[in-house]
DNA sequence: CCGTCGCGCAGAAACGTATCGGCTCATCAA
DNA sequence: TTGATGAGCCGATACGTTTCTGCGCGACGG
């Protein structure tokens, strides 16, 4: 009653926006400004001020300015819930890593994570996205809290069901590292990791190397896989009999005595690749403990995006993966296909719509969507080049070079 | 067929429904199961499957199993877009370090950001929370576009507008390292800067320093003030005379060439400390271009989150600021805002709304709630130790032992 | 002088959820 | 028999946008 005669009051012109509101839920709730009081102070409709301020519809300029100044009077700021809801678009783009170990979280970790989210997060920025860390568990309630326009996976798990509940719910997903055959991800991003073995071993052979040994690891991912199988590969290619030791790579102890059976064999290798993070150091520890020194009596090179390779005694060459490059890579095929799925949804929705209401079919919206998506994005990829940084350790003169190599990339997918 | 049946005993109460929405537009879109398809599936309402699967409202066992039954064979999540907008929560916490230079974005650049972002990431997660990295700049639309529950600033400029944007929208901020007093933060955590320096001077002075000298910055922001002051402070206290060179910290090649200035000076100190990452490698290479040894001729320490430092040669002795204890901080205090300050509206909202029934008093529900929250929570705080990483280059013999360092911290708000 | 066209704008329907209040029964005491 | 009680469930509304559809009206060609 008393909300009934304060109502009469007011003005019958803003009144018709009041009654179209809950009443009295004008005076109870926070005072949040609207697009609505914008439209009213403006005097304009709502159709017109969300048309100005996003750029649509065919206003002149002067309503235009208009409007954009009295919500910038008003402090207006959209509610990006309500335009996530009404769009499908959040705006937010997803960056989980598989752990092996179980650790909960482990990106940082090694050098090459955090580079990787770091180059990953600034593409997303510079394409109006923002970027959200996510576990790598699906156990996690977060994963349903969060609207996501597409997520990046790095180093896919064969089944990943993190994976596999995404693209269920239409949700796009770029990998770095290539995914297992039956992981269903819109593209993905990699190096050439045939090509970079190969590109080492050849410099370790031309830095005298005679019977170059391998540390790799008992993992199945791609990443060991197809290192350990080009090692293979080159030495059948060029008649030496391989000599490697695998091992655990998640756990930190296995590494340094992996090394030290490695220079322990009676066929002991003349130069060592090691091929994750740690093996540098714990290389040229074992070396230290078998009085061996490098590079006159052992070569070395690892895999590693650590700059701490750079001041060891001796500096020792490194195979960078770019992670910086791979990270930018992933978020522009990842925008690629958001972007491109909701203008292929948004077109498929219109003929889908016309095309039922003239023939009745049900379905030919739906497989339609799904059939265009399909057909026009077959899994983009892209493979990197890595960089060879060559130090002290794999060459017996000292000098600093940096050789970057690379073979003839696939064409960029379609 | 059996769920058709009892649909159409309901007949009026759910077939409304139907009417309301576009007619066609059910088959025409794309088929996302929402809440109401399961609520037809299981032949019961909306209110009954949203409160069976919240744990809300009174529903005996068997209805809340039956619903969740059906929500699980027709693969139904719920829209986080739909409850953001419905609950004003969104689950995600914006990250954003004001960068000094001109690069967009130079997270991990130093150590101490990738560490401190991991474990914020990681304390965020545990608390159902996601974490999105943004940029420092208003510019970026990605401000906008995303729907924020609250933010941590790490080093807040003076007049950050960022910051002060937020807060005029009710986003709780809490910042990395003490705002300036103009800056309305919801909380702050940051080292006990003093004590750290302290410590440190007198952990030199005790390996036989006499003259110690301060590699320090020209910025204004707190750190490098507090770290300038302690050491200023701490000099007059023991009656040795300053002996410092500034330069601009963002500056990568002043750094190098400060450090040479400070041991070329005529008052050579026999201790130095660099209040920045990088100032310990520097000061090693200037040092032995002087041919001064470390420790015996100069002993060393620097700020730094770095882990080359225990490979150098010889090893330098660190002050680490204890990243990952400071971003776990902060995500609680910011969490612990967020969530007492949705909880504070709930009840305030309840107040004024019926307070303003009774008494028609229009201004009571607002002002109440604004004074709720700044009565409840005036600026928590927390002052975190830091760790002297003792190593070669600040003691004459060497050992490597870890001391601890804290000062009685004030208690922590409230 | 009239039909048509296109510009400028408005109404209203979604988007998918949470939640307040209230409705309908069965149970039970008076 | 009946009013009270409470368990179990539902209708309707609001969250704040975007966008489809279409209306009024001035101008212009015939």
């Amino acid at each position: 009653m008393l909300s009934g005669r304060a109502y009469d009051q007011v003005d019958m012109t803003a009144a018709k926006h009041q009654v179209s509101r809950g009443d009295d839920t004008r005076r109870s709730r926070r005072p949040r400004t609207g697009i609505r009081d914008v439209a009213a102070e403006a005097g304009v409709s709502i159709t017109t001020v969300s048309d100005a301020l996003n750029g649509k519809g065919r206003l002149p300029d002067t309503t235009r300015s208009h409007v954009r100044s009295v919500a910038d009077r008003l402090g207006y700021r959209p509610s990006a819930a309500a335009r996530t809801l009404r769009t499908g678009r959040s705006g937010l783009i997803g960056l989980t890593v598989t752990t092996y170990g179980e650790e909960p979280f482990t990106f940082t970790e090694f050098a090459y994570f955090a580079e990787m989210a770091r180059a990953a997060t600034s593409a997303a920025l510079a394409r109006g996205y923002a970027l959200a860390i996510l576990p790598a568990t699906s156990q996690h309630d977060v994963w349903s809290n969060v609207a996501l326009d597409g997520t990046v996976v790095v180093d896919p798990a064969d089944h990943d069901p993190v994976v596999a509940e995404l693209v269920r719910q239409g949700i796009p997903v770029v990998s770095d590292g290539r995914p297992a055959s039956d992981l269903p991800v819109a593209g993905w991003v990699d190096n050439d990791h045939e090509a970079a073995v190969i590109g080492l071993l050849d410099h370790l052979a031309a830095s005298g190397a005679r019977r170059i040994g391998l540390l790799t690891g008992t993992g199945t991912d791609t990443y060991t896989r197809l290192s350990t199988e080009a090692y293979l590969g080159w030495c059948a290619r060029v008649g030496q009999p391989p000599v490697y030791e695998a091992y655990p790579a998640h756990d930190p102890c296995a590494g340094a005595l992996a090394a030290d059976r490695l220079l322990a064999r009676p066929d002991r290798p003349d130069a060592v690749y090691g091929l994750y993070d740690p093996n540098g150091t714990d290389l040229l520890a074992a070396a230290r403990r078998y009085g061996l020194r490098v590079p006159e009596d052992l070569l070395l090179v690892c895999c590693s995006e650590s700059d701490v390779y750079a001041t060891t005694e001796p500096p020792v060459t490194t195979l960078s993966l770019q992670p910086g490059r791979i990270g930018s890579a992933v978020i522009q095929l990842l925008i690629d296909a958001i972007e491109d799925g909701a203008a292929a949804r948004a077109a498929g929705a219109g003929r889908g719509r016309s095309a039922g209401r003239r023939t009745g079919t049900r379905h030919t919206g739906h497989t339609g969507a799904l059939a265009t998506q399909t057909a026009v994005r077959p899994a983009q990829q892209r493979v990197m080049p890595t960089e060879l940084i060559v130090r002290a350790s794999s060459q017996p003169r000292v000098r600093s070079v940096t050789v970057s190599q690379q073979r003839t990339p696939p064409a960029a997918g379609g």
